[in-house]
DNA sequence: TGTTGTGAATCTCTTCACAGCT
DNA sequence: AGCTGTGAAGAGATTCACAACA
């Protein structure tokens, strides 16, 4: 997030920032940027505050591995598809270099820049490709056998958005994106004050 | 969440559940679960664990209010369209009742049973419609301003999917959906072990 | 015996507060 | 004078552990 925020600080021509301001960005605390940016190695100085560049860089060097990483989504509906074209081109070490459908009339074929297969073939593909995260954005009966794939397969995480706990061996990461979840937090809040 | 086990756990004709068992489903401990229970104010006996419709009650309780709550939804993209789908129908207590684009092809139209509006329209329709919550599936640069329009309507909550850090007075809660944080996050953890 | 409900202990995250620096 | 870096305090969340109970 904060790379997001420093990107945009960037292109308006700034060069460093206080933590009270990135907090101000970040809807956060100073203290607590700062503890953050001590997390990634960055340091600042007391009269200019921190590089924007050399942070960037620092952020980088933290979450970004050596090279990068390919991924996978599985379910091409139109979850799947906003999903592509939004990380489409966005960062390079990012890239989604294939996409797994069950309707056949969906495969073979590239969307969004993205080459396309059938179900089938996940666990081939994955480990050909060397892919290393998986995305999951089929209906909840199909989520836990393409789960199954995707770790035989040999996939280090999983971003799923299907509304299903996933059993997966605990060598792999998995991030849940709930959204009725979500949706029932946020009607809760905004009932009762939050 | 535990509301989606126990209604999968009903319908397979299970009337009981111990805390243990939950935790299992949940990929929790089962202190969590006796904890998070407590919180609803759920009992359950040492002999039976928790009774299932009972638990349903007493969580629905907690969560929904008294009535139903309205949801609205800007921006009406790939992703609009898959959130719209996701939630038609699926609970009635929280029924997405309008839609809203600033691309006139989209507008005056039913798309999944909901009736679409142009932007424009924001404050007056949610605030006629006694809408509570907006969920917020724009490009980036229109997200401030489609969260405006739903504040000065009078919502109580935004769901935001726009990578964007959304400035609201802080008596309208907002829950953040930021997918490239998500994916970036499943690619770390799946490098450096999670 | 096996489970709940829950104080107490532990762990984690956030905020405070201030010495040290420019 | 105003900021960073960070120990120490504080707040929250999770886990432990056990009395009470069926």
């Amino acid at each position: 997030m904060y790379r997001r925020l420093l990107r945009r600080l960037l292109s308006q021509g700034g060069g460093s920032v206080f933590s009270h301001e990135l907090s101000q960005m970040a809807g956060n605390t100073a203290a607590q940027v700062r503890r953050d940016l001590m997390a990634v190695g960055a340091l600042g100085s007391p009269a200019k505050g921190y590089d924007a560049e050399e942070l960037m860089e620092r952020i980088g060097g933290f979450l970004d591995g050596v090279g990068g990483q390919k991924v996978a989504l599985v379910g091409i509906g139109n979850l799947g598809r906003a999903i592509m074209a939004y990380f489409t081109g966005l960062r390079q070490l990012l890239e989604v270099t294939a996409a797994f459908d069950n309707n056949e009339a969906k495969t073979d074929r590239v969307i969004n820049g993205v080459r396309t297969y059938h179900t089938r073939d996940i666990e081939e593909v994955v480990r050909r490709e060397k892919i290393a995260v998986g995305i999951l954005t089929v209906p909840v009966d199909a989520a836990q056998s393409a789960a199954d794939a995707l770790v035989r397969a040999g996939v280090g995480g999983i971003l799923n958005f299907a509304p299903v706990v996933l059993k997966t061996p605990e060598t792999v990461f998995v991030e849940d994106m709930d959204m009725m979840v979500a949706l029932e937090k946020v009607a809760y809040f905004a009932r009762n004050g939050g």
